[in-house]
RNA sequence: GGCGGCAUAGCCAAGUGGUAAGGCAGAGGUCUGCAAAACCUUUAUCCCCCAGUUCGAAUCUGGGUGCCGCCUCCA
């Protein structure tokens, strides 16, 4: 079976088929960089770094390209607050993000292109659609005219009469600028900026771009006008997604992308996990309480396009099935092991596995076929189940799960515990007059470079050597 | 107000016409000095409600109820 994609743009799962033979080029929105990211940016970057990956395994040669938003509303307000330059907030959050995909184990992307490295191309491309008809310059703002592109509304599904019926209970935003735009639904190519204000010189005056803008930019200018897959999240179809399809193609005359995806969100009580609602998770903070392939697994035991609910029952369940998924990959022989034994079991497997990816990345079902894995591998002898838990890490791999095995893995403040408990039972064995046994612990020690220092009428000390 | 989506066991979650995957938790058992791990068995006569289509529906249609998202920055 072949690989089938939902493309938001059909409303369809359709059989995936690049533009130019075996190479892929995709494209994500990444980060507004001015805080830290959460449990629900978390999802979006492991859902298509999922794909990615297995793309890849599937024999497609990616050209993966995330973008940095590191200028925005969003990031001056911030620097405002912190009394810090906007470029100092970006880059701060930039690093943050880095850390935190970095430790999700979320490989980076081919291209990690900024905007504040594409002004002038984005400056190019507003003057494109100016003088194609597309947009217009209004108090030293430009917009674009969405009524000069009649397929507006097609991402979103939704005409521009509705759109309008609809914007008119949210004059709120719409009432101050009511002056300046001709249509509610037109929106900001470029802002105008006051002197002191972050902005760039351009033909319409000192501004910045809008937030749109920057990824039909980029996607231009690093991969090209027509892409494979686009993606985000959600909530990026509206406004984001929709305008960037107006922006590109009204200039292109081309699909800007053939294939859509967009992952569905991490819910706190049935609600969105959001910066604006305030009930978000950071990815730091739950990663101090559980680790990188358990919150993975979390993720991934959903389809990337139904709601998570976020819970920590539901994490803990993550663990346990993980451990289960960690003990049985110690199995794993090298690949020259695996040759003689249960190719047909192998075989089966791996087709259960592909059939579920294949089918618009069932990650739900393809975790299944790992856990059948860990069956086979616990009741067959050692020379299978070295083999199918070679394969079992390499599926695991494809979905990002490390199976690391951290079970060993003391703090130094257990292995101080444990010392206690050595020099107690040592102790015990001194009261008992066994010196046999007390000074096999001493010379074991020592042996361990640690020394043992006794002390008259106190608890024995100990130190590194 | 406009548009769209969802509703499956104690919890999480697949399944879009052929008689309910998987994970967690629970119960009983094997093993064990006792545990842990592992293994075996078991846990939804039924998929929000009502009506309809069909030989057959969790899956399709209509109605209802509840919840969510987008329309404003948002993964």
């Amino acid at each position: 079976m072949s690989l089938k994609i939902y493309n938001t743009l059909t409303a369809k799962k359709e059989d995936f088929v690049p533009l130019e033979g075996k190479h892929v080029k995709m494209y994500t929105c990444g980060p507004t960089v001015y805080d830290l990211s959460h449990l629900g940016h978390a999802r979006k970057e492991i859902v298509f770094d999922v794909i990615q990956r297995y793309l890849r395994y599937s024999g497609y040669e990616v050209t993966f390209v995330r973008n940095i938003t590191d200028i925005d509303d969003k990031i001056i307000n911030k620097a405002i607050e912190l009394k810090k330059r906007p470029e100092q907030v970006a880059r701060e959050f930039t690093y943050t993000f880095w850390k935190d995909m970095h430790a999700l184990n979320v490989m980076p992307p081919d291209i990690e292109p900024r905007a504040t490295e594409f002004i002038h191309a984005m400056i190019d491309f507003v003057a494109e659609l100016i003088a194609e008809g597309h947009a217009y310059v209004s108090h030293g703002d430009v917009y674009f005219d969405v009524a000069s592109f009649k397929e507006y509304g097609k991402l979103k599904k939704q005409s521009l009469d509705d759109l309008l019926s609809g914007a008119r209970d949210q004059v709120r935003s719409q009432q101050e600028l009511k002056e300046v735009k001709k249509s509610p639904v037109d929106f900001a190519l470029w802002k105008s900026a006051g002197d002191n204000d972050l902005g760039w010189e351009s033909p319409w005056g000192r501004g910045r771009p809008g937030w749109h803008l920057e990824c039909s930019t980029m996607i231009k200018n690093v991969l090209g006008d027509t892409i494979d897959i686009h993606g985000g999240g959600e909530d990026l179809v509206f406004p984001h997604h929709e305008n960037e399809i107006a922006q590109s193609e009204s200039l292109h005359h081309t699909p800007l992308a053939k294939y859509w995806l967009h992952n569905s969100f991490v819910q706190v009580e049935a609600e969105k996990m959001s910066k604006s609602l305030g009930n978000f998770r950071t990815i730091e903070e739950v990663l101090k309480q559980f680790s990188p392939d358990t919150i993975r697994l979390f993720i991934l035991q959903t389809h990337y396009r139904s709601p998570i609910e976020f819970t920590e029952e539901a994490l803990k369940a993550a663990q346990s099935g993980l451990s289960r998924l960690i003990k049985a990959a110690r199995q794993a022989g090298s690949k020259s092991e695996a040759t003689m034994h249960a190719s047909a079991e192998l075989a089966k497997f791996r087709s259960d596995f592909e059939e579920a990816m294949n089918n618009d990345f069932n990650t739900s079902i393809a975790l299944s076929v790992l856990y059948a894995m860990v069956d086979k591998i616990n009741t067959s002898d050692p020379a299978t189940a070295s083999q199918i838990a070679f394969d079992l890490k390499k599926y695991a791999h494809v979905l990002g799960l490390t199976l690391k095995d951290n079970s060993k893995a003391i703090n130094s403040k257990t292995a101080a515990s444990v010392m206690d408990l050595v020099l107690e039972l040592r102790e015990k064995a001194r009261e008992n007059k066994d010196y046999a046994s007390s000074d096999l612990i001493r010379d074991r020690l020592n042996n361990l470079g640690i020394k043992i220092m006794d002390v008259k009428g106190a608890n024995a000390d100990w130190e590194k050597a």
